[in-house]
DNA sequence: AAAGTACTCAACCGCGACTAT
DNA sequence: AATAGTCGCGGTTGAGTACTT
């Protein structure tokens, strides 16, 4: 038996909202609220629209003080932070970017920032490709048991040399993803806003809660924003320093709770040993050759991760930089943790 | 100038979570 | 406790637009 479906589709409108339309459902709701049911109100105001879509559109785009594009290089690198830590959970990093929708930052992520990191990280590997290149034609066979990873301190290797971490063998995945108050209280350690510090619009109802003042919201990561100053110019600085500040005000259930969420590279491991197709799109993350090369040769067996309340958690990168930076670490983290274990 | 391709973003869809009965 | 209704989220789609050939 299938879901009943939300309203009747046959008698609904689908696609791009008219200015008509737009003027209905903002002033209603403006004036009245939701009235505590989405899939009521386009009846209530005669909208030949479902429920689920007005919400959407008024979400999204007719409620106070959104912001549309534009977006700034802090923006960026918070969206980034919160992806690394959190992962796709668009409605959580949403809440820590005023004016800003989940939808907005998820487009921006896919069509944009993604590609921005990968191309930073091509450029630069290639850079360092044709440098390794020209120095290994000179040097013949003189250094040829010299491997991108062991000269980490004066150059980052060469990404297809990376160990790809064994996977994570979680007994309860999808509880790994699921913790919603772990990150939450994460994100409140952050200094981030949720629903509660927010203002309710005419009906009270949890709905479309906003700041009802936008324009007077502080930038990110400044006043309003109750961490410390040293984090908070930490992060406005995008300096790789600031992650190990917030961990070190992360306390043990914290961390416990947030290690299954942040090792990416783990994640991307496990989901490429599991599931190869859905790595589509976080391919940027791994070269190419490294997920051609390396995933195959992941034993079935693998190497457990053993008890992961053990992990130090790896820092959160503040920039690309640091983002690509952090994953070397992460590895270099593993290989000192777990030598020759690859 | 036209055709093909890539990109953007608003909107839709399905499903898990939550709540009321 | 079970069920139904609704919400909210994340993934995906596709129309419109911009860019390239």
């Amino acid at each position: 038996m299938g879901r009943a479906p939300c309203c009747d589709k046959a008698n609904v409108k689908k696609g791009p909202w008219s200015p008509e339309e737009d003027a209905k459902l903002k002033s209603y709701i403006e004036q009245n609220g939701t009235g505590g049911n989405w899939i009521a109100l386009p009846q209530k105001i005669g909208l030949k629209r479902c429920g689920k879509s007005c919400r959407l559109r008024w979400l999204n785009y007719l409620r106070p003080n959104i912001k549309h594009g534009g977006f700034s290089e802090e923006e960026d690198n918070l969206i980034c932070n919160l992806y690394i830590s959190i992962g796709s959970r668009w409605s959580i990093i949403a809440a820590q970017l005023p004016g800003r929708t989940d939808n907005d930052i998820k487009n921006y992520w896919n069509t944009r920032l993604k590609k921005k990191l990968l191309g930073k990280q091509r450029k630069e590997h290639q850079a360092r490709r044709g440098c390794n290149l020209k120095q290994e034609t000179k040097r013949g066979n003189e250094n040829s048991n010299m491997v991108a990873g062991n000269n980490i301190n004066n150059e980052n290797p060469y990404w297809p040399e990376l160990p790809v971490l064994a996977p994570v063998p979680y007994s309860n995945a999808e509880q790994r993803f699921n913790n919603h108050a772990a990150i939450r209280k994460f994100l409140i350690k952050l200094g981030g806003r949720f629903s509660e510090d927010n203002h309710l619009i005419n009906d009270g109802t949890n709905l479309h809660q906003f700041p009802v003042d936008m324009s007077s919201t502080p930038p990110i990561y400044e006043q309003s924003l109750d961490i410390p100053s040293s984090s908070r110019d930490a992060l406005n600085n995008s300096n790789a320093q600031f992650a190990q500040t917030l961990y070190n005000n992360l306390d043990g259930t914290d961390l416990q709770a947030l290690q299954g969420q942040n090792n990416l590279q783990a994640e991307l491991g496990e989901m490429a040993y599991s599931n190869p197709q859905r790595l589509d799109g976080l391919e940027f993350f791994y070269e190419e050759d490294m997920l051609n090369n390396k995933l195959g040769t992941v034993s079935g067996e693998g190497v457990g991760w053993g008890d992961m309340s053990s992990l130090v958690c790896p820092p959160v990168a503040p920039s690309y930089e640091d983002m690509q930076q952090g994953m070397l670490q992460e590895s270099a983290f593993h290989d000192l943790r777990y030598p020759g274990i690859h």
